[in-house]
RNA sequence: GCCGAUGUGGCUCAAUUGGCAGAGCAGCUGAUUUGUAAUCAGCAGGUUAUCGGUUCGAGUCCGAUCAUCGGCUCCA
């Protein structure tokens, strides 16, 4: 048989090989790091053996594949642990994940973090013993029996829940048998570096009306060092997190009074106010004019709108002379107030209403998280009036229009398109047709997405952008929703060149999401040393002693007139005090000014950038950092921090 | 909302089996007048999240509530 390898060169093999055997053919090396294989593009154990020519890769731990095995291998090794210590546990699945592994589990007892290092230790035995792992299978009944046996009733529903005919794969390490696809490592001793990370509930089946079971998550490496570079990486990341930056820079704060309602400090208005302003310039420059419609309207709006119906649980209420009046969870229904003002002619399409509207939604207890996850936050919503065949064009339109705000701000970002929830309005055919109208748009713009099943909004398919924070975890930012339902729903109306009546499609859009969200993921991704055009303080002007405080106000006044955000460090303190207080405010530009400058009458310059910049002239300087200013410039970091 | 954890001056953290609430930084006052990441000294700052209980005695033990953190669910 012949075995094309990854290089693309070919092996030729006499008999039936396992993959671990084709690996130490190749190489002892290999077959000491091999995890497991990759078959024609099917993940496989190493003890797989192949009989006929194929394509095969061996997968190490530098290998997404062979990282999976590693890891799934080091949660049946946390699994058996447990089954040690609590003989009473139940299982249910325990996968790898990006950067570990978890396994959820019903445990009679309660268990939390204290009970880690017992786990941990016994994990140590299962990997010192070096336990062949042996892959069998079992016919459907006798497996059902096997775990019935067992008392493992998630592991009997999910083999019932397995199409009649799949076959069903074991690994057995010790005295510990899981039902698993599979692959796994050859032996429980590979596993020399792992660690408990954090315990959480979750639903069995990822459903909130079942049982709640216990997720222990876990993570492993080949070697010692690298848990341990993993565990610092974690540890810089959290340095990042923009809680932690917005209480040192004073961007913004909470308050036990307003759970999930952020408070603005004057630092981070200033902040806010520069995006804003930013954004005002790229909307005026696309089209776009901005409205504002009220913060509480009747509920008969919210009634006729649908989101009473869809969402009235998390609304918050109000009644005014014994009307109920709803807080705005969304600014669409003004919007189309707004629309329905005046009559409309398809020469006023595409109509694009931008509104920066504060809105109100009574997010659950649970899910609140710093500025990212809130209760009332700014969004920075357009409502756009199109016809059916401006949409292709429109849709483009914006996705280049938030393209071009990610890129200027650095973000990495990924595309989903969400489609039809169970919970929504509307005919299945005006879904598909707005669906394949965002796909095709899409694919127009050669871009990259992935399919998000059943998680557009109620009226409509929609295209998300979601952004990193410092640990990974994605959030939704930018937003393109198509909606045939609220146009129906309120009766719109424009008149077409043919002069008759025709209904608009409508988009809902944001290109930061929640303006509170995005600074939020802006601060994590430069952890806080924000663009000069967006810092609070851009300059900070430093006197050597008080005896500089005359010229230092000077050219701290000459800085303020020409309308850089510069501050003066006043205190009678050391210059290297000051300059230390400066770098842990994140201000770009430090001013240091003593005998030599004032005699010169120029500027030292220090910026986080280049570090020592030298003495300039004032006036050069303020041209230039207006410049970079003016210019929205990222400037790049040379220096080491 | 659910599971687990946490809550002590503005911030970061101490406080032995239940036994006088403490330190550093920040703040204030004074001295120092400084050349590129922390000058020195003094002063002030607390109903230990809130409410209740056990106890001679509670930051510590128990219960409830609130908030926060990590997940799960949710996110129109």
């Amino acid at each position: 048989m012949k075995i094309t390898l990854k290089d693309g060169s070919v092996k030729e093999y006499q008999n039936e090989m396992t993959v671990i055997g084709i690996a130490k053919d190749l190489s002892e090396g290999l077959a000491r790091v091999a995890c497991a294989g990759e078959v024609n593009g099917e993940r496989v154990d190493l003890r797989t053996t192949i009989d006929k020519d194929c394509e095969l890769s061996i997968l190490t731990f530098d290998d997404k594949g062979g990282r999976d095995a590693f890891r799934h291998t080091t949660a049946h090794i946390m699994a058996q642990a447990i089954k040690r210590i609590y003989p009473n546990a139940m299982l249910s699945i325990g996968p790898s994940i990006d950067d570990g592994f978890y396994y959820d589990i019903e445990f009679e007892e309660s268990v939390s973090e204290a009970d880690f290092e017992k786990i941990e230790a016994e994990m140590k035995k299962i990997v010192k013993e070096d336990l062949p792992i042996e892959r069998f299978t079992m016919e459907r009944k006798e497996a059902i029996e096997y775990f019935k046996g067992l008392n493992e009733p998630y592991k009997v529903e999910l083999i019932q829940d397995l199409p009649e005919d799949a076959e069903l794969s074991f690994y057995k390490q010790g005295e510990f048998t899981d039902l698993c696809a599979g692959p796994h490592l050859m032996s429980t001793k590979p596993v020399k570096a792992f660690k408990l990370m954090k315990i959480a509930g979750a639903y069995w089946r990822g459903n909130s009306d079942n049982k709640m079971l216990t997720r222990i998550y876990g993570t492993s490496y080949t070697k010692a060092s690298d848990l341990e570079e993993y565990i610092r990486r974690l540890e810089e990341a959290q340095k990042r997190d923009h809680r932690r930056i917005g209480k040192e820079m004073k961007l913004f704060m909470f308050s036990d009074e307003g759970p999930g309602f952020p408070f603005f400090l004057p630092k981070g208005m200033l902040l806010r106010n520069e995006l804003m302003k930013y954004w005002r310039e790229i909307h005026y420059r696309n089209g776009y004019e901005e409205i504002e419609t009220p913060v509480m309207l009747n509920q008969s709006l919210w009634i006729t709108s649908g989101h009473w119906d869809h969402y009235g649980e998390n609304m918050y209420t109000s009644t005014i002379d014994d009307e109920t009046f709803c807080i705005k969870p969304m600014n669409c229904p003004g919007s189309i107030l707004v629309y329905k003002n005046e009559p409309r002619s398809y020469k006023d399409l595409p109509l694009r209403y931008a509104e920066v509207g504060l809105v109100h939604r009574h997010e659950k207890s649970g899910a609140l998280h710093g500025l990212m996850r809130v209760r009332a936050f700014h969004q920075d919503d357009a409502h756009e009036f199109i016809s059916m065949d401006q949409v292709d064009s429109e849709v483009a339109h914006i996705v280049r229009l938030i393209n071009e705000v990610y890129e200027k701000l650095e973000f990495k970002y990924h595309i989903e398109l969400s489609t039809m929830p169970e919970d929504h309005m509307g005919s299945l055919e005006d879904w598909e047709k707005a669906t394949e109208g965002l796909k095709r748009s899409l694919e127009n713009l050669g871009l990259e997405y992935e399919i998000n099943e059943g998680d557009g909004a109620f009226y409509g398919p929609k295209i998300d952008f979601h952004l990193e924070d410092c640990i990974g975890r994605t959030w939704q930012c930018g937003t393109i929703q198509l909606d045939f339902q609220l146009p129906q729903n309120f009766d719109l109306k424009y008149i077409g060149p043919d002069g008759a009546e025709h209904m608009p499609v409508m988009i809902h859009r944001v290109v930061f999401g929640s303006v509170e969200r995005f600074i939020g993921v802006l601060t994590e991704n430069c952890a806080g040393k924000f663009p000069t055009w967006l810092s609070p303080v851009q300059v900070k002007v430093l006197p050597i002693s008080d005896k500089f405080m005359d010229y230092s106000k000077g050219v701290l006044e000459k800085l303020r007139d020409a309308g850089i955000r510069a501050e003066l460090d006043d205190r009678s303190e050391k210059i290297g005090y000051k300059i230390r207080e400066a770098r842990l405010e994140r201000v770009p530009y430090m001013l240091i000014l003593g005998q030599k400058e004032e005699e010169a009458g120029l500027i030292s310059v220090r910026s986080r950038f280049k570090g020592d910049e030298g003495q300039k002239d004032l006036n050069d300087f303020i041209k230039d950092i207006s410049e970079e200013i003016a210019k929205r410039e990222n400037r790049k970091i040379e220096v080491e921090e």
